[in-house]
DNA sequence: CCGAACAGGGAACTCAGTTCCCTGCCGGGA
DNA sequence: TCCCGGCAGGGAACTGAGTTCCCTGTTCGG
């Protein structure tokens, strides 16, 4: 259930050890945290881990992608949530769901978070790599968001303004939790950061939708336009639909 | 044609800016498009300049640097603006205004920041890079604002929040106008995007309100349509303008 | 006139990442 | 049983970014 293609043998004699991927990730961390990133070479990791240099570059593209050996996991679990059918009656809350998705692999492993977390703030590279990661979370969001609007400007404004927040507000509590050394609530504190997002830019869903249909138009005019041009703006709005 | 022109010019008083230095960006910029840029090494760029490779990275840290030569100043620029003693009354009109500052440098070159764009959005280590560089900008507001505020945590949620919010809406209007290849008027972009997070966040109206100029806002919904969607269609109806 | 400071050049090195090709292992057929 | 094709892993050698060390010429102050 851990893995996707092949290797399905019971263990042999030989096969004792796990997976070679989780051995390489475990051999890299021993070797970053007694000596630290950049002093730890690929050789190094592949030597302590008993395996050609080559294998590790067949499970990590790069030796950044190591350090975050489970993002690109949480990065499918996510979009298949947004994708996944079910009537959302707020996308605010969605994402904000999607979002307790990625704070919830953290809190899976808090030793292993906070280790990495101690890594990445102290070398530059690492942190350029997680905010490419993160990135790729954002325009998740992002693309969600509009693909729940109607496409208009000012939408896709919105839906990049409401997923870039959602993320701060995320990585605001999830920093808080990992200086913390894991020891707070976890979802606690991202609760509260995604209820102040929510408070802001979310809508009460207090009251059931009645109909599937979403026709709504908005006409904003100055007092001083003329009636033509507003009955205008309400028939392009209307062909809008 | 490969000698770079005056360049054992003796330096004016007033000329900071290396006459090399710009060279290297012009030799590495006209290999980039005519050949891409994984697709030119450094030896390529500096064999075109006229230089030693040593040279090269006496002025740009890494081949990427040479792609964004003038956020460094950039930075310096904001910081500088957000460090300056001035009247704030609103500091979400202040970080604002400091976003303004990093549009203005696009739009000083406007051919040479589409030349970039088109490079960065196909190139993923150069997207990258450019995350760490606006992932620095969000973290000179998000510092501003933590400044300006009580330091409790729900403050630093909102700097937080406010900064990612600015950011994203500034780069919406940017790529707007990169992808109109720098033809629509920039500042009225990023004018109409930092308005509508001005109007969520700010304790100001982003417009001030002109004189007797009243706003109708007219609704047109369909009963079955949920509450939210009317409240989020009237946001954008505001942003819009 | 001398020497320190400094910009630039260049060879050689480290290391990440890639390419090419080899080996051993397994399963499925004829 | 033998053969064959696919495949995980290994290893050598290569490319290219970035660094280290040291050399050269120019400038400028004393």
């Amino acid at each position: 259930m851990n893995e996707a293609p092949g290797r399905r043998e019971p263990a042999d004699a030989t096969t004792v050890r796990p997976p070679m991927r989780d051995a390489l990730v475990g051999a890299a961390f021993q070797l970053f945290l007694e000596r630290g990133y950049e002093e730890t070479t690929v050789d190094d990791i592949v030597a302590l881990a008993g395996v050609g240099r080559r294998s590790f570059f067949r499970y990590f593209p790069s030796k950044e992608d190591v350090v975050f050996p489970d993002h690109e996991r949480c990065l499918a679990d996510m979009t298949a949530f947004l994708d996944e059918e079910a009537d959302v009656q707020d996308p605010v809350q969605r994402v904000c769901d999607a979002a307790r998705l990625v704070l919830r692999m953290y809190a899976e492993n808090p030793t292993f978070s906070v280790q990495r977390y101690r890594l990445t703030k102290k070398v530059p590279g690492l942190r350029a790599y997680e905010l490419s990661v993160v990135w790729r979370y954002e325009r998740a969001l992002a693309e969600y968001l509009r693909r729940r609007s109607t496409g208009a400007r000012a939408d896709t404004l919105r839906a990049d303004v409401v997923a870039a927040a959602v993320v701060a507000a995320h990585n605001n509590a999830l920093r808080s939790w990992l200086r913390s050394d894991g020891t707070k609530d976890a979802e606690a504190a991202v609760d509260q950061a995604l209820g102040y997002v929510q408070n802001t830019f979310g809508s009460a869903p207090a009251e059931p939708a009645r109909a599937g249909a979403e026709d709504v138009v908005v006409v904003v005019s100055r007092r001083g336009a003329p009636m033509w041009r507003v009955v205008q703006e309400i028939e392009s709005a209307f062909a809008r639909n």
